[in-house]
DNA sequence: TTGAAAGCGCTAACAA
DNA sequence: TTGTTAGCGCTTTCAA
C-alpha cells in the first residue's frame, strides 16, 4: 500500500503554500490565482498521482457528499429502477449513495436510519417509508433533509415523489367495468404502506362511483407485496361470500400469486376470472396470459426525488413541494376479458 | 438543523477530558476506565443524543468503513442478489457499501473506480470486472484491496469468487446430449467478460468430449447479456450453415431472446429447437415453455466475496485464495425435448 | 486510571 | 494574488 499523496506533498514540491495548492485544485477558487501557479500545481498533482481526500474535506466543510438510500429490498426491480433514476442525478452532482435494505422491518429501518446519520450523509432518500413515521426518522428530520420516493409518510412534512396510485387503480377498475365486470374484488397491499392504503381507498372510490357493490368480503389485505401473499389473499377471496368475476390487485406480484391460486382451484385467467396488477415489472409481458397492469415511472420517481433532495441539501431555505405525483398509464394485455355469462 | 453533539460537549458536561470520553464510548478501550466514569459518560452521551462522527474518526484512523461496489447494473436481479449477499456480511461488520453502476462501459468503470478511491473506501468489491483489467484498477490495487465477484480479471492476482461456469455449461450440453441432440449451437456471452469466455470454451470442450461436430457457424457471440442480443445471435445462427436442433445460451436473457427469435421464424421451443440458459433468474419458471437452466448461488457469491474482502482489509498480510468456485446445479424445465425425427 | 497534546488532510477567514 | 493561522471531531501517543 503506497501512502497517498497529500496537498502538503504537492506544496513542498511546487514551493507554494498548501492553501494555494487547495485553491489551485478547486475550479471555483482557481480564478484568484496566477495561471502560472495553477498550471504548476495541477501538473505536479497529476504527476504525483494526487487524489483528493473526501474524508478530510468533509470534516472541514461539514458535507460528506454522501446520500443515504433506504430501500425495502434492492432485489426488487421496482426499487432498483428508482436507484438508477436517483443515481442519474446524484452522480453528476458529485454525490455517492449508500444503499441499505430494510426488508420493510421497522426495527431494521430505525437502526439503518441511524447508521446513515452516523455516516454523516448530507441527505436521505427514503424509498422504504411506512405510513407511520419511525420515531428516529421524525427526530432526524431536524438533522438532515429527507425525501420519500414511491411511498409517503402520513402526518409529516417530509416531501414525497410518488406515482398516481389513485388514478392507476381507477384506470384498472374502469377497464374492468368497460369489459362488463360488475363484481370486482381487490387484493390490497399492506396498510402499513401509503401505496397499499391509497390504492385500496382508490378502489373503494372507483367502484363506488361506478355504483358497484362492495361488501367487506370483496377486499383481502396482503401483509407483504409478494406472490405468496397474493396467493393467500386470492384463496381468502375465493373462500368468501363475494362472488366476483375479476380481481384488481395492488401490485403485479400479488396478481401473479392470485393467478396461481386461481389455477390451483381449476380456474383460469381471464376466462373464469380477470386479474389486473400495478407497476409493470420486467418480464411481465412474457408471463401468460399477459398481465393487464398500470405502468409507473420508477426511473422518474428516482430522478425527481433526487433532484428535490439536492435542492434541499444545497439550499436549506428552499421551498419544495410537499407532494409530487407522477402520471401513470394503463397497459392492456391478456389477463382481462369479458366475464363469463351466467 | 440542530448542530450535532460532539465529544467535547460531553466532556464539558461530565467534567472529564475528551480523550476519556472517547475511551468510555469505545467498548475496546472502556475497560481501562473506572466503571463510574464509563457510566457517567455513557449516560450523558445518551441523554444528549450523541452520535459518533464517522468522518472525523475516519480521518484519524485512516479507515472509512465504507466499501465500494462496482456493478454492471443494479437493475439486473443477478447482480442485485450479489449485493444482498455482500450486504449480509458487510453490515454486521460495520461496513457500508457505496454502489455504482458501470453499464459495462470501460470508461465509466474507470471513472467510477477513481470516484470510489477518492471516497476513501477501505476496499472494493468488483462485480463488473472485465477480462482485461483497466489501467487504473491495476494501479489502484496497490492502494486498496479488491475482490471480484461473479466474474474475474485475467492475468492479475486479484482474488475472485465465481460460479462454476464450466460445469454449468457441461451440465446443459450433457443434458441436451442425453435427450438425443447431436447438433448443438451456442449463443456465447461477451468475450470481454470472463463468464462469456469461460462458458464458450466450456461449450467447445463439452461438445468435443461428446464427439459432436462444432463448425464455426455453431457459435454466435453476443455483445451484451440481453434479450436483443439473444435475438440477434439466434437469427445469425438460423441464417447460417449449421443445422442445429438445440441452442445452449450463455445466460437466461440471451435464451429468452433466442426463443423469441425462433418464434418469429415460426419455430417453437422445444418442439423444433431446444434451448438452455444460465443463472435461473426470478420469474423464469413462469415464462413458457419454462427454461431449462443452470442455477447459480448469487447470494453466496456476494457473501463469500465480501468475507474475503473483509479479511484482506483487516489483515493485509493474509493469504487469500486466488479463485473460489461455487457449485452450480441443473434445473430442468420445459425448454428441452428430444430433437425432431428427420 | 486519567489528562495533555498532537495531528489526520483539508478549507476558509484573515492578513499581507 | 498568496501566505498564515486556526480549526473540523476524533484517536492515540506520552506523561502524570
Amino acid at each position: 500500500m503506497n501512502k497517498p499523496v497529500t496537498l502538503k506533498d504537492i506544496a513542498r514540491e511546487t514551493e507554494v503554500d498548501v492553501s494555494t495548492v487547495s485553491r489551485a485544485l478547486d475550479p471555483r477558487t482557481r480564478t484568484m490565482l496566477t495561471s502560472e501557479v495553477v498550471d504548476r500545481v495541477c501538473t505536479a498533482a497529476r504527476r504525483m498521482g494526487y487524489r483528493k481526500n473526501h474524508i478530510a474535506r468533509g470534516l472541514r466543510t461539514r458535507r460528506s457528499m454522501i446520500v443515504g438510500m433506504l430501500l425495502p429490498d434492492i432485489t426488487n426491480t421496482v426499487f432498483a429502477a428508482i436507484v438508477r433514476g436517483a443515481e442519474s442525478v446524484f452522480e453528476p452532482h458529485g454525490y455517492a449513495p449508500i444503499i441499505v435494505n430494510t426488508d420493510d422491518d421497522p426495527r431494521r429501518e430505525d437502526a439503518l436510519f441511524n447508521v446513515l446519520l452516523e455516516r454523516g450523509v448530507d441527505g436521505i432518500l427514503d424509498v422504504a417509508a411506512r405510513r407511520e413515521n419511525s420515531r428516529s426518522k421524525a427526530a432526524g428530520y431536524a438533522d438532515v433533509p429527507i425525501v420519500t420516493a414511491n411511498r409517503e409518510i402520513e402526518k409529516s412534512s417530509i416531501p414525497s415523489v410518488v406515482n398516481d396510485d389513485a388514478e392507476g387503480i381507477r384506470l384498472m377498475v374502469q377497464h374492468l367495468h368497460d369489459c362488463g365486470h360488475r363484481r370486482i374484488a381487490h387484493v390490497a397491499g399492506p396498510a402499513t404502506t401509503s401505496t397499499g392504503r391509497k390504492r385500496a381507498s382508490a378502489f373503494r372510490r372507483a367502484t363506488g362511483e361506478l355504483g358497484l357493490a362492495l361488501p367487506g368480503a370483496a377486499v383481502a389485505e396482503a401483509s407483504r407485496y409478494d406472490e405468496s401473499e397474493g396467493r393467500r389473499c386470492a384463496e381468502l377471496l375465493l373462500g368468501g361470500r363475494f362472488a366476483f368475476t375479476a380481481i384488481a390487485c395492488a401490485n403485479d406480484r400479488l396478481a401473479l400469486g392470485a393467478i396461481d391460486a386461481l389455477g390451483r382451484r381449476g380456474l383460469t385467467c381471464p376466462e373464469d376470472v380477470s386479474v389486473t396488477g400495478f407497476n409493470d415489472i420486467p418480464f411481465l409481458n412474457l408471463v401468460p396470459p399477459g398481465l393487464t397492469t398500470v405502468r409507473v415511472q420508477q426511473f422518474g420517481v428516482g430522478r425527481l426525488s433526487a433532484e428535490l433532495l439536492i435542492k434541499m441539501m444545497t439550499d436549506p431555505g428552499a421551498t419544495v413541494p410537499r407532494t409530487t405525483i407522477l402520471p401513470v398509464t394503463s397497459i392492456e394485455r391478456g389477463s382481462v376479458a369479458a366475464p363469463k355469462p351466467i
